[in-house]
DNA sequence: TGTTAGCACTCGTACGTCGAGAGTGCTAAA
DNA sequence: TTTAGCACTCTCGACGTACGAGTGCTAACA
């Protein structure tokens, strides 16, 4: 692949052309032949003229031969050039819309993650992907401690987003139901609105300097707090459809398609590379090099940002084979970004105007 | 293949020859020759002699050959007795115990489930499946509410085994945190040690009949609940380690795969066929023609229930190709369902003595 | 009568060849 | 600058062949 020339270069015929080329080869999977973009192509000219234009691009770097005698195929520089300034993307079917707005309407925030990658997956016929906030990051709305039995205690966590942790603590002694009660009422008062990583400092504070004076209710409080607060850092991840990917013709090799599957076990990896999209706020691409991941796999990743308001709760997006039908897709993971954003507004409102 | 010759019709040298092929079939996954079982048998004799055997086992449906010169391969027939009364279990080893219990001893019930499925599809190399108890059949033990943000309330469901289960719900009007408390607290006292299908059943009679004489709160309590306890009623479904058949030999065929991964996403159908292996209570293995989806698939599935004392919360198991080392893999599912309901009664002791 | 050696036979696989077809690159003419 | 024509290259499937693995059968042997 030689160096990559500047666009100012390609006449709008040769733009022409290699727009054709790409979208023919998006919707077949097949190396894209001089003969057939002067079949279909719009501009009336012999299917010569496309091989000398075509043998421009290729040198270029635009496109690529998989052998001497077989048509073109599209490189990574064609995909960037073909998403910021070829494609028009196209709106999102009002029957989509109608569709993801009814199925993100139910259930807490867990659910309508699963949902919305599941929605993700379905709509694209590419894998669906949600990295979902991490615990530490999120605002607290409400602890609760429920007695399980004897000495065991179940906290649980709400955000103000909406989504619920639980996790079981022993304790050194059993605590009555309606202390436990108090002690609820007493760490939702004081610490709600706050981050859990805020709270966790602000007790380490408390426990420290108020160590003489404390009563042994707050005391009590406070160490459930410190044991109950102290949730898994790290941000989750939802994979929905890597099976539909067997249906798409590039993923005939069985050893392509397990590095498949391993990438997509690596959560941390997905994580890392779903959260290169978060810059600007925008639906962001990745091709090929962009990533190892993507460059590894000859796949691309179409992802977005979602959040309430103007905090960043997550990425979303959908990971699939570089061919890839980007004038639909693109503004499908845009309107899911906002329709998520909205539904866990909707479903939580009046979340974050304490403190 | 015709009619399976009752098993007294074998010599002691016939099942020590059928056995030797299964064996080694399920080490190599090629067809075996009787030159190999001849070379590396216990029995000395010669490849001559074994053709024969093997020619008399193919006739009576033990074995079949892919092709005329190829060797031979073990039919279901030769599976099931080969597990009935050929194969000697092989003990777990010590390390890999110490490792299962290490890893089920953290967490909820959830984690551990999770756990669990992860566990077996490690450890046996297959995938590893694990049924959750259906919520309707749990017993309460304890439920609360949170308030979340104006008419919306958390409701929290824990179960007498250490499911929790949460839930939102949309009031009518505001209610105060403190009165909440007061719900949970009736609600908890009245209810704990039935299973939600029973407490369904008594709530609507009780709305039937104290509807006249109701106090405020009761009624709010009594709505609070019938929202807040009416769960998804099925049995929920774990699959975990699917990618890793694809290092299996045997899964070359990208169509087989696809088929498998789609069966894999079919969770009713998954349950249907876990549940099969509820009768008894030690590992029942279906192969073949067992079931629909192991002989659409050329699978086999190893499953136990497990539970806590007497009763039993779900199945748990393996599936992968016919081909497997059952020797290995039966025991391990056995100590798996042990170890699983152990951890279970450990971790939320004392759970079902209420009522 | 059971066991074994020998041998012909079958079948799948690997390999090389061949021809068809698709697509290109180049050249020369319009 | 565009196009028609043509030779060239490469893939793919069909076909034939050689090879090897493994069997089934038969006849000899213990």
């Amino acid at each position: 692949m030689t160096e990559i020339r500047d666009l100012s270069k390609l006449t709008p015929r040769d733009r022409e052309i290699l727009k054709d080329v790409i979208m023919t080869y998006i919707l077949s999977a097949e190396p894209v032949s001089s003969r057939s973009v002067s079949k279909h192509g719009r501009l009336g000219l012999s299917a010569a003229t496309i091989r000398n234009v075509m043998a421009d691009l290729e040198e270029w770097g635009y496109l690529m031969q998989p052998h001497t005698s077989a048509g073109r195929v599209p490189t990574t520089a064609a995909y960037h050039l073909f998403i910021q300034s070829m494609m028009q993307a196209r709106k999102v079917p009002a029957r989509e819309r109608r569709y993801i707005e009814e199925n993100l309407r139910t259930g807490d925030a867990d659910q309508i993650m699963g949902t919305a990658s599941h929605l993700l997956s379905e709509l694209s016929r590419q894998v669906g992907i949600v990295v979902t906030p991490a615990v530490g990051d999120t605002v607290l709305r409400a602890v609760d401690f429920v007695p399980v039995s004897g000495r065991r205690v179940l906290c649980v966590v709400v955000s103000s987003t909406g989504f619920v942790d639980n996790k079981i603590l022993e304790l050194e002694e059993e605590i009555p139901r309606d202390e436990l009660g108090r002690i609820s009422n007493y760490l939702t008062e004081s610490f709600a609105g706050q981050t859990l990583r805020q709270i966790r400092e602000r007790l380490l504070r408390m426990m420290a300097e108020e160590r003489a004076q404390m009563d042994r209710m707050l005391a009590l409080a406070i160490e459930l707090a410190r044991q109950g607060l102290d949730l898994p850092a790290g941000p989750g991840i939802l994979v929905d459809g890597a099976p539909s990917l067997l249906s798409h013709p590039e993923m005939t090799d069985i050893q392509r398609v397990r590095r498949m599957f391993e990438a997509f076990a690596d959560k941390a990896r997905l994580v890392r590379l779903l959260n290169q999209c978060l810059q600007g706020n925008g639906v962001r691409v990745l091709i090929g090099d962009d990533s190892d991941l993507t460059s590894e796999l000859d796949f691309s990743v179409v992802a977005t940002p979602y959040g309430m308001g103007d905090q960043t709760l997550g990425t979303l997006g959908i990971i699939g084979p570089s061919r890839m039908e980007y004038e639909r897709v693109i503004p499908l993971v845009h309107f899911l970004g906002e329709a998520l954003s909205r539904a866990l507004a909707d479903t939580f409102s009046g979340g974050a105007e304490r403190k």
